[in-house]
RNA sequence: GGUGGAGUGGCCGAGAGGCGAGGCAGCGGCCUGCAAAGCCGCGUACACGGGUUCAAAUCCCGUCUCCACCUCCA
């Protein structure tokens, strides 16, 4: 079976062709930057993440495009309230993003643009529009005229016109044509960052700059378009609008995920629930956080909860522990070996990660099996499978990501010789049967953070978690 | 009002006409000096009411509840 997915314009699982073999082009809606990411945001990264990787496994060539818009209504207030420039609040919290996505092992995107470094490429695109008679401008600010494009407008969120409630997204509302329109960009205001354009200084819409670079770094028709459930209307909609009017053929599949709730609502900061980065990183390590957050099916709902997220810990320690003891016996792992072909299968499905890890789940239990029985052919191969397959997902502990997350191998090999003289000590005790002795070695380690193992081949130790 | 989605065992979470995905927790067993880890076994779950069918969690009709979007949003 090959890829299928998805595709939110026409509400159907279909075969994934793309426009050029062997080739992959994704745009991928990331952040406003008006605030430091929570983990639905980062659920988002993760999700497309996978997508991205599973590409890539399959020999794809995947350009990612994954935009910062760094203006908006928001950070202009936020700004306004801290008494600093718009650019400061942009940055910072960009950074954050840059970290989140970094520390929950999302690969970094081709190319990452930002709105305001492409005012050009809006302008051209506005021109166009105009051009086509499809967007005018009025007092500043440049509208698209959505009764030109009447018959297509809301083709992606399956919506009619005659339903759809005005558009205020403006302070200018009188100046439109008609209520529904939407700004493509915004006249200058007193105070507000601006940038020169034909029609009068200002800044950018909410949708222009999406189609602006997607078009720039993609081309006018591209692949895949993903973001949250969340952005197929307005902003998506708005999107494929102004770049079809304009003549781009622009995305051919349309993907989303699915929202991230707390209490069945969705997290915002008006609700106050938001669940940030740093927080979530004291209760569980951050490829624990990654596993909680990919192993439902993108589409999926996640309503948040503590309980849950500690189940998805235990659930990936198990498949670690067997990665990490099998590796002990195993040094050469083949990177190349096949997958399973249910794991492919699962994954070309739509992205099946539950059933993908249903089968990891089953291969660590037979590797088990044979790291009992002492069968190290087997055990390879096994432990080759299933780094394989945890690596799609962004999950292979052993990876240059999630390896020894912190330690430096010198203070690491100081504790093995620290901890190799004490559990000499405790197996000459456990040799002549005093196992008041033995134990009491054993729970001094435990106490000092050191958990002990007595395996057929000896005793092994791990740092707690 | 319009659009899209959801309700599955103690918990999480797949599936979408017929052999009970998988995980977490629990119980029993094996292994172990004892543990830990691991392995084996244990559950007649599909919101409710009807219907179709040899067979329904899955299809049809109706009902209830919940979520998202309808111009801030991942």
């Amino acid at each position: 079976m090959s890829l299928h997915l998805y595709d939110t314009s026409t509400r159907t699982v279909r075969e994934f062709v793309p426009i050029e073999p062997g080739r992959v082009s994704i745009y991928l809606c990331g952040a406003t930057v008006q605030a430091p990411p929570h983990i639905g945001h980062i659920r988002s990264g993760v999700n497309f993440d996978v997508l991205r990787r599973w590409l890539t496994r399959c020999e794809y060539d995947v350009t990612l495009c994954r935009n910062v818009t760094d203006i908006d209504d928001k950070i202009i207030r936020v700004a306004g309230q801290e008494g600093v420039p718009w650019f400061v609040v942009a940055e910072r919290n960009q950074r954050a993003f840059t970290w989140a996505y970094q520390v929950l092992g999302c690969l970094p995107p081709t190319v990452e643009p930002r709105a305001t470094g492409h005012v050009p490429e809006m302008i051209e695109l506005m021109q166009r529009l105009i051009e086509r008679g499809h967007a005018y401008a009025a007092d500043g600010d440049v509208y698209f005229d959505v009764m030109s494009y009447a018959d297509r407008y809301g083709s992606l969120s399956n919506q009619r016109l005659d339903n759809m409630r005005p558009a205020a997204d403006t302070d200018n509302e009188g100046c439109k044509r008609d209520s529904r329109d939407f700004a493509l960009w915004k006249g200058a205001k007193p105070g507000e960052p601006t940038w020169p354009t034909p029609w009068g200084p200002g800044r950018p819409g909410w949708h222009l700059e999406c189609s602006a670079m997607a078009t720039k770094y993609l081309g006018p028709t591209f692949d895949i378009h993903g973001g949250g459930v969340d952005l197929i209307f307005p902003h998506h909609e708005n999107e494929l609008t102004q770049s079809q009017a304009a003549g781009d053929g622009f995305a051919r599949y349309w993907m989303h995920n699915s929202l991230l709730t707390v209490g069945g609502e969705k997290m915002a900061k008006s609700q106050g629930n938001s669940l940030l980065i740093p927080a979530m990183l004291q209760k569980v390590r951050p490829v624990e956080l990654r596993y909680y957050l990919v192993a439902p099916h993108y589409r999926s709902v996640i309503d948040y909860s503590d309980e849950a997220l500690q189940e998805a810990a235990s659930a990936y320690r198990r498949i670690e522990g067997f990665v990490t003891r099998a590796a002990e016996v195993i040094h050469d792992v083949d990177a190349d070996a096949p997958l399973p072909v249910e794991f492919a299968a699962a994954l070309d499905d739509d992205l099946g990660v539950p059933q993908a890890l249903a089968i990891i789940h089953e291969v660590v239990r037979e590797g088990n099996v044979a790291l009992a029985q002492g069968n190290k052919e087997q055990v390879a191969r096994l432990l080759a499978e299933t780094q394989n397959m945890l690596d799609v997902l962004g999950l292979d502990p052993r990876s240059e990501q999630w390896r020894s997350s912190g330690d430096d191998s010198g203070l690491r090999q100081t504790v093995d010789d620290l901890v190799t003289v004490a559990l000499e000590q405790r197996e000459a005790a456990r040799a002549r049967k005093d196992y008041a002795a033995a134990d009491g070695i054993r729970d001094r380690l435990a106490a000092a953070g050191i958990i002990v193992e007595d395996t057929p081949a000896g005793p092994r130790w791990e740092i707690a978690r």
